[in-house]
DNA sequence: GTCCAGGGTGAAA
DNA sequence: TTTCACCCTGGA
């Protein structure tokens, strides 16, 4: 087993210039398993290129990430000092996480600890919180490929920010408001083009910087605030509070989960989904959105594998 | 071509 | 508390 020694590449963190179109630096992060964290079903705007490297927008920018050698490495275009860039970067990939922590926390767990001891980390992100409420909404009774589709077409109502058929910035909370139950129907939202409409419109009426300021709030009291928006049930806020708003006591329980954590862990057959969250939160204290990524790809692999 | 399930939610019973 | 419709698409 092979873990990553952190000195290796700390004392070296480096910032490439290469001209001033792409700009490129290197992460004083872990390897961690970028697929399976930008792919994987919490983020759903990030293109896979070459060689296993990726490709997407974060907030106003168009991000390669790639694993380079021992090393996390982005690269960017247009503008931003590297310092600017580098501290939105490790934000959005919650960089100061203790991941050895997570490890020992998770290690030992039946049926996923192994994955989480050997192979790359999988990270919770910490995406804008505008953001993920549009992207869970419109994850509700579909797939990641068409989750995927919906939220596509979602950005192109944003401002382009680059060549790419993706390359949007994701549009303001009042442009998704303005353009009504109808137009979110016609590019492929379905019922969900009303939950998302009506959502808009109240959050709309939210004060500024109100949605990001449940990061201060505690998870009980952000979890009430989400779910009086329309489309936001227990499910949903739980992602948007796990993978936007630092909730790590966040554990959402989807059909996928809690199979895993009825096969994982005896829980009974007819648990209700709430007290399996409130299992989680006992067990997995802060890291229980970790450990639900893990649960959550574990059974998928399951079922794959048939 | 048909059929089914898809990272649920809201409303009615 | 439980049941059911809901838009539409990818995959079998």
């Amino acid at each position: 087993m092979v873990v990553w020694d952190a000195s290796l590449i700390l004392a070296g963190t480096s910032r490439i210039a290469s001209g001033s179109e792409l700009k490129s630096l290197r992460l004083a992060i872990e390897p961690f398993d970028l697929e399976q964290t930008l792919d994987g079903g919490q983020a759903f705007r990030w293109h896979r290129s070459e060689e296993g490297a990726f490709r997407g927008v974060i907030g106003t920018r168009v991000f390669g990430i790639g694993i380079d050698g021992l090393a996390v490495s982005m690269t960017w275009e247009g503008n931003g000092e590297s310092d600017e860039v580098e501290q939105e970067i490790n934000d959005y990939l919650q960089a100061e996480v203790d991941v050895g922590e997570v490890r020992r926390v998770l290690s030992s767990e039946p049926g996923f600890g192994e994955c989480v001891a050997e192979t790359p980390l999988i990270r919770v992100l910490r995406q804008d919180p505008w953001e993920c409420l549009v992207e869970f909404i419109c994850s509700q009774n579909s797939n990641i490929p068409r989750i995927k589709q919906m939220i596509g077409s979602v950005a192109r109502m944003g401002r382009r920010i680059g060549d790419d058929d993706w390359a949007y910035e994701f549009p303001t909370v009042e442009v998704v408001a303005d353009a009504g139950e109808d137009h979110l129907r016609s590019i492929g939202l379905g019922y969900r083009g009303k939950h998302l409409a009506l959502a808009a419109a109240a959050l709309v009426g939210w004060g500024d910087g109100e949605l990001t300021g449940l990061r201060e709030a505690s998870y009980y009291e952000a979890k009430d605030a989400l779910m009086v928006l329309q489309g936001v049930g227990p499910k949903v806020a739980d992602c948007i509070l796990a993978y936007s708003l630092d909730k790590g006591e966040a554990f959402p329980v989807d059909v996928h989960v809690r199979r895993a954590a009825i096969r994982l862990y005896g829980l009974d057959e007819n648990v209700k989904n709430e007290s399996v969250g409130e299992w989680a939160r006992d067990r997995f204290g802060k890291y229980a959105a970790w450990a639900q990524l893990y649960m959550f790809r574990d059974e998928i692999n399951r079922r794959s594998v048939g």
